[in-house]
DNA sequence: TATTGTTATACTCTATAACTATA
DNA sequence: TATAGTTATAGAGTATAACAATA
Protein backbone atom coordinates (compact mmCIF):
# COMPACT_ATOMS: atom_id res chain seq x y z
CA UNK A 1 0.00 0.00 0.00
CA UNK A 2 1.19 3.38 -1.01
CA UNK A 3 2.04 5.51 1.70
CA UNK A 4 0.88 8.49 0.31
CA UNK A 5 -2.53 10.02 1.77
CA UNK A 6 -4.99 12.68 0.93
CA UNK A 7 -3.66 14.91 3.67
CA UNK A 8 -0.27 14.66 1.42
CA UNK A 9 -2.38 15.58 -1.64
CA UNK A 10 -3.85 18.20 0.38
CA UNK A 11 -0.49 20.09 0.87
CA UNK A 12 0.19 19.29 -2.38
CA UNK A 13 -2.46 21.25 -3.78
CA UNK A 14 -1.21 24.22 -1.61
CA UNK A 15 1.89 24.25 -3.43
CA UNK A 16 0.61 24.32 -6.58
CA UNK A 17 -2.04 27.38 -5.28
CA UNK A 18 1.39 29.25 -5.31
CA UNK A 19 2.26 31.12 -8.73
CA UNK A 20 5.90 30.54 -8.49
CA UNK A 21 5.71 26.83 -7.62
CA UNK A 22 2.92 26.16 -10.41
CA UNK A 23 5.25 28.64 -13.05
CA UNK A 24 7.90 26.14 -12.51
CA UNK A 25 5.90 22.86 -13.10
CA UNK A 26 3.75 24.26 -15.66
CA UNK A 27 7.38 25.22 -17.54
CA UNK A 28 8.76 21.96 -17.12
CA UNK A 29 5.89 20.07 -18.20
CA UNK A 30 5.80 22.56 -21.08
CA UNK A 31 9.29 21.93 -21.94
CA UNK A 32 9.69 18.01 -21.38
CA UNK A 33 6.66 18.22 -23.95
CA UNK A 34 8.21 20.26 -26.64
CA UNK A 35 11.74 18.31 -26.19
CA UNK A 36 9.60 14.80 -26.79
CA UNK A 37 8.27 16.71 -30.02
CA UNK A 38 11.23 17.89 -31.33
CA UNK A 39 13.43 14.82 -30.61
CA UNK A 40 12.19 13.29 -34.27
CA UNK A 41 14.26 16.27 -36.06
CA UNK A 42 17.14 15.43 -33.33
CA UNK A 43 16.71 19.67 -32.04
CA UNK A 44 16.54 20.37 -28.18
CA UNK A 45 14.49 23.23 -27.71
CA UNK A 46 17.76 25.49 -27.39
CA UNK A 47 18.79 24.56 -30.64
CA UNK A 48 15.81 25.21 -32.65
CA UNK A 49 15.40 28.48 -30.38
CA UNK A 50 18.67 29.17 -31.92
CA UNK A 51 17.77 28.08 -35.75
CA UNK A 52 14.67 30.15 -35.46
CA UNK A 53 16.34 33.56 -34.53
CA UNK A 54 18.80 33.52 -37.27
CA UNK A 55 16.29 33.37 -40.05
CA UNK A 56 16.68 36.09 -42.40
CA UNK A 57 19.20 37.16 -40.53
CA UNK A 58 22.97 37.28 -42.19
CA UNK A 59 24.73 39.14 -39.30
CA UNK A 60 23.79 38.00 -35.73
CA UNK A 61 27.18 37.07 -33.97
CA UNK A 62 27.50 34.56 -30.86
CA UNK A 63 27.70 36.97 -28.76
CA UNK A 64 24.18 38.78 -30.25
CA UNK A 65 22.58 35.17 -29.96
CA UNK A 66 23.55 34.61 -26.57
CA UNK A 67 22.19 38.26 -25.34
CA UNK A 68 18.99 37.74 -27.17
CA UNK A 69 18.47 34.33 -26.02
CA UNK A 70 19.48 35.20 -22.21
CA UNK A 71 22.43 32.43 -23.05
CA UNK A 72 25.70 33.17 -21.24
CA UNK A 73 28.28 34.01 -23.72
CA UNK A 74 30.58 31.13 -22.47
CA UNK A 75 28.16 28.45 -23.28
CA UNK A 76 27.55 29.20 -26.23
CA UNK A 77 30.87 27.63 -28.34
CA UNK A 78 29.02 24.53 -27.47
CA UNK A 79 25.79 24.57 -28.62
CA UNK A 80 26.72 26.63 -32.31
CA UNK A 81 29.70 23.93 -32.49
CA UNK A 82 27.04 20.95 -32.72
CA UNK A 83 24.75 22.64 -35.47
CA UNK A 84 27.78 23.55 -36.87
CA UNK A 85 28.93 19.94 -37.35
CA UNK A 86 25.24 19.00 -38.27
CA UNK A 87 25.89 21.47 -41.30
CA UNK A 88 22.61 23.66 -39.88
CA UNK A 89 25.03 26.89 -39.62
CA UNK A 90 27.97 28.11 -41.11
CA UNK A 91 30.46 31.09 -39.72
CA UNK A 92 31.12 34.09 -42.22
CA UNK A 93 33.88 36.72 -41.26
CA UNK A 94 31.99 40.15 -40.16
CA UNK A 95 36.16 41.57 -39.35
CA UNK A 96 39.02 40.06 -37.72
CA UNK A 97 37.74 39.47 -34.43
CA UNK A 98 33.90 38.75 -35.00
CA UNK A 99 31.53 36.06 -37.20
CA UNK A 100 28.71 36.15 -38.54
CA UNK A 101 26.15 33.00 -37.39
CA UNK A 102 24.11 32.18 -40.85
CA UNK A 103 21.80 28.93 -41.60
CA UNK A 104 23.12 26.89 -44.26
CA UNK A 105 20.73 25.22 -46.96
CA UNK A 106 20.00 22.36 -44.68
CA UNK A 107 19.68 24.61 -41.51
CA UNK A 108 16.98 26.21 -43.61
CA UNK A 109 15.24 23.00 -44.19
CA UNK A 110 15.60 21.67 -40.50
CA UNK A 111 14.37 25.19 -39.67
CA UNK A 112 11.30 24.83 -41.80
CA UNK A 113 10.51 21.30 -39.57
CA UNK A 114 11.11 23.01 -36.26
CA UNK A 115 8.71 25.33 -37.18
CA UNK A 116 5.98 23.27 -37.93
CA UNK A 117 6.58 21.41 -35.26
CA UNK A 118 6.67 24.65 -32.68
CA UNK A 119 3.42 26.38 -34.03
CA UNK A 120 1.62 22.78 -33.78
CA UNK A 121 3.04 22.62 -29.99
CA UNK A 122 1.71 26.20 -29.05
CA UNK A 123 -1.39 25.94 -31.04
CA UNK A 124 -1.74 22.31 -28.21
CA UNK A 125 -0.19 24.43 -25.27
CA UNK A 126 -2.83 27.53 -25.14
CA UNK A 127 -5.43 24.82 -25.86
CA UNK A 128 -4.98 23.37 -22.54
CA UNK A 129 -5.79 26.45 -21.16
CA UNK A 130 -9.80 27.54 -20.98
CA UNK A 131 -10.99 30.36 -22.92
CA UNK A 132 -11.56 32.84 -20.20
CA UNK A 133 -8.13 33.10 -19.13
CA UNK A 134 -6.14 32.18 -22.51
CA UNK A 135 -5.70 35.83 -23.93
CA UNK A 136 -3.97 36.41 -20.50
CA UNK A 137 -1.72 34.26 -20.88
CA UNK A 138 1.22 35.60 -22.65
CA UNK A 139 0.67 39.70 -21.55
CA UNK A 140 1.22 38.06 -18.20
CA UNK A 141 4.44 36.12 -18.95
CA UNK A 142 5.70 38.80 -20.64
CA UNK A 143 5.23 40.94 -18.03
CA UNK A 144 7.44 38.54 -15.91
CA UNK A 145 10.59 38.65 -18.17
CA UNK A 146 10.60 42.40 -18.77
CA UNK B 1 30.18 49.00 -32.04
CA UNK B 2 27.67 46.34 -31.34
CA UNK B 3 25.91 43.74 -34.04
CA UNK B 4 22.98 43.72 -32.28
CA UNK B 5 20.87 45.62 -34.87
CA UNK B 6 16.98 46.73 -34.85
CA UNK B 7 16.32 44.20 -37.16
CA UNK B 8 17.93 41.17 -35.04
CA UNK B 9 15.97 42.77 -31.75
CA UNK B 10 12.37 42.68 -34.31
CA UNK B 11 13.10 38.74 -34.40
CA UNK B 12 13.81 38.52 -30.47
CA UNK B 13 9.95 39.87 -30.19
CA UNK B 14 8.61 37.30 -32.82
CA UNK B 15 10.28 34.58 -30.02
CA UNK B 16 8.71 36.22 -27.08
CA UNK B 17 5.28 35.99 -28.41
CA UNK B 18 5.06 32.74 -28.46
CA UNK B 19 3.80 31.57 -25.52
CA UNK B 20 6.10 28.50 -24.87
CA UNK B 21 8.86 30.41 -24.86
CA UNK B 22 7.76 33.42 -22.95
CA UNK B 23 6.71 30.91 -20.96
CA UNK B 24 10.33 29.44 -20.60
CA UNK B 25 11.76 32.84 -20.26
CA UNK B 26 9.31 33.96 -17.56
CA UNK B 27 10.02 30.66 -15.29
CA UNK B 28 13.98 31.17 -15.64
CA UNK B 29 13.68 34.98 -14.61
CA UNK B 30 11.70 33.70 -11.55
CA UNK B 31 13.62 31.38 -10.53
CA UNK B 32 16.41 32.81 -10.46
CA UNK B 33 14.92 35.40 -8.30
CA UNK B 34 13.64 33.15 -6.32
CA UNK B 35 16.89 31.12 -6.03
CA UNK B 36 18.54 34.93 -5.00
CA UNK B 37 16.10 35.36 -2.49
CA UNK B 38 16.30 31.64 -0.77
CA UNK B 39 20.23 31.80 -0.98
CA UNK B 40 20.79 34.00 2.04
CA UNK B 41 19.41 31.26 4.32
CA UNK B 42 21.52 28.49 2.58
CA UNK B 43 18.50 27.10 0.97
CA UNK B 44 18.25 25.75 -2.78
CA UNK B 45 14.31 26.21 -4.57
CA UNK B 46 13.89 22.49 -4.51
CA UNK B 47 14.98 21.75 -0.49
CA UNK B 48 12.73 25.04 0.17
CA UNK B 49 9.97 23.31 -1.59
CA UNK B 50 10.51 19.86 0.48
CA UNK B 51 10.11 21.79 3.56
CA UNK B 52 7.37 23.09 2.57
CA UNK B 53 5.59 19.73 1.72
CA UNK B 54 6.77 18.28 5.02
CA UNK B 55 4.95 21.12 6.88
CA UNK B 56 2.43 19.14 9.55
CA UNK B 57 3.35 15.85 8.42
CA UNK B 58 5.06 12.78 9.81
CA UNK B 59 4.79 9.67 7.19
CA UNK B 60 5.65 11.16 4.09
CA UNK B 61 8.77 8.46 2.22
CA UNK B 62 11.50 9.62 -0.22
CA UNK B 63 8.94 8.20 -2.94
CA UNK B 64 6.08 10.29 -1.44
CA UNK B 65 7.88 13.52 -1.80
CA UNK B 66 9.23 12.91 -5.33
CA UNK B 67 5.48 11.85 -6.72
CA UNK B 68 4.43 15.14 -5.34
CA UNK B 69 7.18 17.22 -6.46
CA UNK B 70 7.93 15.64 -10.00
CA UNK B 71 11.28 14.48 -8.81
CA UNK B 72 12.64 11.30 -9.70
CA UNK B 73 13.09 8.76 -7.09
CA UNK B 74 16.96 8.09 -7.99
CA UNK B 75 17.30 12.13 -7.56
CA UNK B 76 15.98 12.37 -3.91
CA UNK B 77 18.57 10.55 -1.96
CA UNK B 78 21.10 13.23 -2.33
CA UNK B 79 18.13 16.21 -1.95
CA UNK B 80 17.39 14.63 1.14
CA UNK B 81 20.85 13.58 2.48
CA UNK B 82 22.05 17.42 2.14
CA UNK B 83 18.87 18.52 4.20
CA UNK B 84 19.63 16.30 6.75
CA UNK B 85 23.28 16.47 6.95
CA UNK B 86 22.04 20.61 7.91
CA UNK B 87 19.70 18.77 10.52
CA UNK B 88 16.77 20.21 9.04
CA UNK B 89 14.97 16.80 8.65
CA UNK B 90 15.37 13.21 10.00
CA UNK B 91 14.22 9.79 9.06
CA UNK B 92 11.65 7.79 10.64
CA UNK B 93 11.17 3.73 10.14
CA UNK B 94 7.65 2.93 9.06
CA UNK B 95 8.44 -0.85 8.51
CA UNK B 96 11.57 -2.85 7.68
CA UNK B 97 11.39 -1.14 4.22
CA UNK B 98 9.91 2.49 4.43
CA UNK B 99 10.98 5.60 6.41
CA UNK B 100 9.27 8.41 6.71
CA UNK B 101 11.05 12.29 6.49
CA UNK B 102 9.96 14.74 9.27
CA UNK B 103 11.05 18.15 9.90
CA UNK B 104 13.12 18.44 13.02
CA UNK B 105 13.15 21.65 15.24
CA UNK B 106 15.98 22.93 13.03
CA UNK B 107 13.89 22.34 9.99
CA UNK B 108 10.31 24.18 11.36
CA UNK B 109 12.77 27.22 11.61
CA UNK B 110 14.38 27.21 8.94
CA UNK B 111 11.33 27.04 7.16
CA UNK B 112 9.45 29.46 8.82
CA UNK B 113 12.27 31.92 7.43
CA UNK B 114 11.81 30.11 3.89
CA UNK B 115 7.82 31.14 4.61
CA UNK B 116 8.59 34.25 4.63
CA UNK B 117 10.97 34.66 1.92
CA UNK B 118 8.48 33.04 -0.41
CA UNK B 119 5.26 34.75 0.41
CA UNK B 120 7.32 37.70 -0.03
CA UNK B 121 8.42 36.67 -3.71
CA UNK B 122 5.21 35.63 -4.37
CA UNK B 123 3.60 38.89 -4.06
CA UNK B 124 6.48 40.79 -6.05
CA UNK B 125 5.59 38.01 -9.04
CA UNK B 126 1.91 38.67 -8.92
CA UNK B 127 2.91 42.52 -8.33
CA UNK B 128 4.58 42.49 -11.74
CA UNK B 129 1.80 41.28 -13.74
CA UNK B 130 -0.91 43.88 -14.49
CA UNK B 131 -4.47 44.20 -13.41
CA UNK B 132 -6.40 42.84 -16.10
CA UNK B 133 -4.27 39.63 -16.86
CA UNK B 134 -3.28 38.39 -12.59
CA UNK B 135 -6.40 36.83 -11.94
CA UNK B 136 -6.49 34.72 -14.76
CA UNK B 137 -1.76 33.91 -14.04
CA UNK B 138 -2.65 30.50 -11.83
CA UNK B 139 -5.51 29.43 -12.96
CA UNK B 140 -3.76 29.02 -16.46
CA UNK B 141 -0.51 27.58 -15.20
CA UNK B 142 -2.75 25.03 -13.40
CA UNK B 143 -4.30 23.86 -16.28
CA UNK B 144 -0.52 23.29 -18.07
CA UNK B 145 0.13 20.94 -15.42
CA UNK B 146 -2.81 18.78 -14.59
C1' DT C 1 5.34 -9.17 -8.37
C1' DA C 2 5.60 -4.55 -7.19
C1' DT C 3 7.68 -1.13 -4.38
C1' DT C 4 11.44 1.29 -1.51
C1' DG C 5 15.68 3.09 -1.14
C1' DT C 6 19.88 3.44 -3.13
C1' DT C 7 24.10 3.75 -6.25
C1' DA C 8 26.13 4.78 -10.46
C1' DT C 9 26.17 7.31 -14.42
C1' DA C 10 25.42 10.65 -17.94
C1' DC C 11 23.39 14.53 -20.14
C1' DT C 12 21.72 19.24 -20.25
C1' DC C 13 21.68 23.72 -18.72
C1' DT C 14 23.76 27.15 -16.27
C1' DA C 15 27.45 30.05 -13.99
C1' DT C 16 32.10 32.11 -13.14
C1' DA C 17 36.73 32.97 -14.13
C1' DA C 18 40.32 33.65 -17.12
C1' DC C 19 42.83 34.00 -21.42
C1' DT C 20 43.79 35.86 -26.37
C1' DA C 21 43.19 38.85 -29.78
C1' DT C 22 40.92 42.69 -31.80
C1' DA C 23 37.49 46.87 -31.81
C1' DT D 1 39.24 50.11 -22.41
C1' DA D 2 35.75 47.37 -23.95
C1' DT D 3 34.31 43.57 -26.71
C1' DA D 4 34.42 38.80 -29.18
C1' DG D 5 35.37 34.26 -28.96
C1' DT D 6 36.97 30.64 -26.46
C1' DT D 7 38.43 27.20 -22.80
C1' DA D 8 38.09 25.23 -18.45
C1' DT D 9 35.48 24.14 -14.67
C1' DA D 10 31.85 23.58 -11.44
C1' DG D 11 27.20 23.42 -9.84
C1' DA D 12 22.45 22.08 -10.32
C1' DG D 13 18.64 19.56 -12.31
C1' DT D 14 17.28 15.68 -14.69
C1' DA D 15 17.16 10.89 -16.74
C1' DT D 16 17.84 5.78 -17.14
C1' DA D 17 19.47 1.48 -15.55
C1' DA D 18 20.33 -1.64 -12.10
C1' DC D 19 20.60 -3.72 -7.51
C1' DA D 20 19.19 -5.64 -2.79
C1' DA D 21 15.71 -5.93 0.49
C1' DT D 22 10.99 -5.89 1.72
C1' DA D 23 5.78 -5.15 0.85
Amino acid sequence: MPHLTEAASFVNADLIDLPGYALRRASHAMMAELKARLAPIDLRVSEATVLMLLEGQDHLTSSDIGKSLDIQRANMPPLLSRLEDAGLIRRRPLDKKSQAIILTAAGRSRLAKARKITSEFEEHLLSLIPEPHREHFLPALQALTA
